[in-house]
RNA sequence: GGCGCUAUCGAAUAAGGGUUUAGUUCGCGGCCCUCUCAAGGCUGAAAUCCGGGUUCGAAUCCCGGUAGCGCUACCA
């Protein structure tokens, strides 16, 4: 029988998750949804030194937000599950929490021979790196030079169980077999060869923490908890031959995940991959969230922004996948309808901020109306408690079209809530002139006799009187606009006559006449 | 330096040996619409990294070079 499809997404808790982590977590919900598999959401703390408060808090959040609902190590409320149940069997979902049960595997793995004792300093290694480099060498723990190094491969043995009882001074690492070729498969690049020589006798136990590696604890987590599919970022390619011996020296080959590495997110110029600092330099976010950090510096997020988190995830998705067909507006569900590993393109993506903005664009505009109003009421508070909603959704309805956020509206709308203080004096200048003085007044009076006060009719009388009386369309529009905004930019006159109100115009016109007269 | 991955318009990508004068979207330019700004319609410029090979035929398969990226920690 076909075993269950179980993914996982294992962040890492030391800074507020990156956009590029949040597409990895897209993936694998994508790809467990589709089968009708789980989702498991595990928090990979095993690095004490770089552990951020409030990071484990930021991933969940931001999932969230994304609506990305891990199946498997978040409970209803946001918060890691921490104790093993029926439904959660395989808790709990944090590496920290964890820890007694890696010290096991490690020790097999040395008496099975597949690993041993270290009691190297990392003084003593850092020397040898630093004496090696200035041979312009490269020092590698491995099986030309573990032979001469402190280990208990090369100490007596009652020395080595003498160290080992004292319970600190003693790493435990992986003895990469000599000279074998580990053939790997991957998911998105296919076949993959690599002979044994050229990898590191990794550190599968440190002593620092007392804690595992990621090697380790990923591979026995990974385990564990049943895992079909490893889809992470490419960064970790390097060390899938590791993982593979890994999995060999244990024994477990036969229910070894299938491995998907995804290509990185680059930044949008330049060279490299994307970074906090782009963001800053190019001014667009890189994080999902709002991140303050320890030292107060503040990262921006695609929420705060203004993204629609819809618009976040449809964008992320394309950014290294496509359907093969032009559809580019997908939901949630519809994308996990579509989407396959075999789509993943393996180069990898830059990030394009424009393309970025046009997506939130086409949800803004998509979005129902009465959603745009309360969203807007929400935002706005007592300034427009006053509007109806059919006032205030005809002006978010016209005004759509010209903003790609939400946030946007507040200055894009400001004038239909408040009257204008003052008139753009370049606009003045250059309409108020020749005959218009005389000619607006007529308009004017023309306006109110106008009914019914429909954007159709009150646009075609009103353009109907401009050219029966052969007046300068442009200059008179661009005048009343003038009066209705304070600015020669906006919507189209009839349509911001039709929402305002006859009223609210004929006062507007004269506050306008009256104060330029002067 | 070593090892690995990757390589199509400015960006994201399509084309799975012939359907290709290499398509689409974003961006950029032009035109139309027009009372301004948008939006929309039409349209233009713009790419197969280089060199070999395989083949009747290569963007596509193979090899080499180059470039970019990643890894090369008791980080993940």
């Amino acid at each position: 029988m076909e075993r269950r499809r179980r993914v996982r997404f294992a962040p890492s808790p030391t800074g507020p998750l990156h956009m590029g982590g949040v597409r990895t977590a897209l993936y694998n919900y994508l790809y467990a949804k589709q089968a009708g598999g789980d989702f498991i959401l595990r928090i990979e703390d095993t690095d004490s030194q770089r552990f951020v408060p409030g990071a484990e808090a930021y991933i969940i959040e931001a999932l969230r937000w994304c609506g990305i609902y891990p199946d498997e190590g978040v409970d209803a409320a946001g918060n890691v599950v921490e104790t093993a149940s029926a439904r959660h069997p395989h808790a709990p979902y944090r590496q920290s929490q964890r820890r007694g049960i890696y010290r096991k595997y490690a020790e097999e793995l040395v008496e099975k021979g597949f690993a041993y004792y270290a009691f190297d300093t990392a003084e003593e290694l850092t020397a040898l790196r630093t004496a090696a480099e200035a041979e312009k060498k490269t020092f590698t723990y491995n099986w030309e030079t573990r032979g001469s190094l402190k280990n208990s491969l090369t100490l007596p043995a009652d020395e080595v169980a003498r160290r080992v009882a004292e319970e600190t001074g003693w790493t435990i690492r992986f003895k990469i077999p000599e000279n074998r070729t580990v053939a790997m498969d991957d998911l998105i690049r296919g076949h993959i060869e690599v002979n044994s020589n050229t990898l590191d006798d990794k550190v599968l136990w440190k002593r620092v923490d007392e804690l595992p590696t990621y090697h380790l604890a990923n591979i026995v987590d990974d385990h564990l908890m049943e895992i079909t599919e490893v889809i992470r970022g490419e960064e970790w390619l390097p060390s899938l031959p590791l993982h593979y011996l890994l999995y060999e020296a244990f024994g477990w080959q036969d229910t070894q995940p299938r491995f998907a590495h995804l290509s990185l997110l680059l930044k949008p110029d330049g060279k490299g991959k994307l970074s906090k600092r782009d963001g800053d330099r190019l001014g667009f976010p890189v994080f999902p969230l709002r991140w303050v950090n320890a030292e107060g510096e503040v990262s921006r997020g695609y929420r705060e922004d203004g993204y629609y988190p819809e618009a976040f995830v449809n964008m992320l998705a394309f950014l290294g996948w496509n359907p093969g067909t032009e559809q580019e507006i997908f939901t949630l569900d519809e994308l996990v309808k579509v989407f396959t590993l075999e789509r993943v393109v393996k180069s990898g993506a830059r990030f394009n901020p424009d393309k970025a903005k046009w997506f939130n664009q086409e949800y803004l505009r998509m979005r129902p109306v009465e959603k745009l109003v309360a969203e807007f009421r929400a935002a706005e508070g007592p300034r427009v408690a006053a509007f109806s909603d059919e006032y205030i959704g005809g002006v978010l309805e016209l005004m759509r079209e010209r903003v790609h956020f939400p946030t946007e509206f507040h200055d894009a709308t400001s004038f239909f809530f408040e009257v204008p203080a003052e008139y753009d004096p370049a606009a003045v200048a250059k309409f108020w002139k020749d005959d218009i003085p005389a000619i607006i007044p007529q308009v004017r009076d023309f306006i109110a006799g106008i009914e019914p006060f429909t954007k159709e009719h009150v646009g075609e009388s009103v353009e109907n009187l401009i050219r029966e009386n052969a007046w300068p369309m442009g200059k008179v529009m661009n005048t009343l606009r003038l009066f209705l905004v304070g600015k020669s930019v906006g919507p189209g006159v009839a349509d911001m006559m039709a929402i305002m109100g006859k009223d609210e115009v004929l006062r507007r016109i004269d506050k306008g006449i009256a104060t330029l007269k002067s």
